[in-house]
DNA sequence: GTCTATATGCCGATAGAC
DNA sequence: GTCTATCGGCATATAGAC
């Protein structure tokens, strides 16, 4: 029973994913992972020193994911129509797979460093934002529109939002910060 | 050792909401706010029916608290300074009191009944918002503003901001927002 | 009516055998 | 590389002392 072994660090990471996908993030268990994947549960710290490794490893997995439907969205398309596509791929993303976007948000770092793929999911939305002709400073527009993102997915998550879908209040916000964004701003859209 | 009884509902809020500022949400337990109060255990299960319970209540009143310092800045002042005001007076209570900030907008729901006071709050954000002469809905307003300032809190929270302070992203954000909001008001769109 | 003592069954994690 | 056995901590239920 020995020699090829029965796990790897990816095969725990995936059932670990749609594990989380299929009964939410907080009744993950070293446990029931195990279970899952037909081992003890000691198993598994071979491969991952803690719990929290683990966790690590799929916010960083998550963030993957999440770059990968931002990027898709932004394809081809000028500053003000990309930001409009992310913003509701963002949104998308986080209603369809709330527990992935809650891995990814629990987002701890370890040793002082943070999941790779979050640096990059920072990046892109400061790219984007530096695209808009403005008079704010791209990184400052960048933080209040991922603020305003991530405040509203979780507001929403939260159901903080008296049972109203989050799209329609999107849009309006949205709105709301493009127009400030472009105020004093002589270029059309 | 009878009648005047050792312990009150008040009495252990109190004591768990001291006992997060000193140690974190993350530390509560049934367990060491017992010895805090020089009981064991279950006694506590006499007031609160589970942790859930108490934390139910301890949701109700960091949300007190936290009105309590948003109604006094606004005090007095007009919309557009009120709002300001207010804003602040929200950061600076989350940053202050992150613990408290964090169980309060854990706010999980009991039988669909959501914190009292959390509603006393969404109702004055609302109430600020339509002060506002605008071409929008009052309360998509309210919903954005709120979204961005939660959003905003929670990433500083986290370790988001890449170190820097979140006063002057708030306030950055906070321009470009009013900005939008008055947009088509001043000057015609 | 209020609290203590004790026990159940989760959890993450460790030690050491095979 | 995985398993068995086990530890200590957790929320919580039950029984009974006062």
């Amino acid at each position: 029973m020995s020699y090829p072994s029965k796990l790897s660090k990816e095969s725990i990471l995936q059932v670990a994913m749609a594990y989380i996908e299929a009964h939410g993030l907080a009744e993950l268990s070293m446990r029931f992972l195990a279970i899952e994947l037909g081992v003890t549960p000691n198993a598994l710290y071979r491969y991952f020193s803690s719990k929290a490794d683990l966790e690590y490893a799929m916010a960083d997995e998550a963030g993957r994911l999440l770059l990968a439907a931002m990027t898709k969205a932004a394809a081809r398309k000028n500053p003000l129509e990309a930001i409009r596509a992310v913003v509701q791929a963002y949104l998308k993303f986080a209603r369809s797979h709330p527990e992935l976007y809650a891995v990814k948000m629990q987002f701890f770092t370890i040793n002082g460093q943070e999941p790779s793929s979050h640096t990059e999911v920072w990046q892109f939305v400061t790219q984007l934002a530096a695209a808009v002709p403005t008079r704010w400073e791209p990184k400052d527009l960048a933080v209040s529109l991922w603020a305003f993102l991530h405040g509203m997915v979780d507001l929403d998550r939260k159901g903080m939002l008296e049972g109203e879908k989050p799209e329609r209040f999107i849009e309006v916000g949205l709105e709301v910060i493009l127009a400030g964004m472009l105020t004093g701003v002589t270029a059309p859209a």
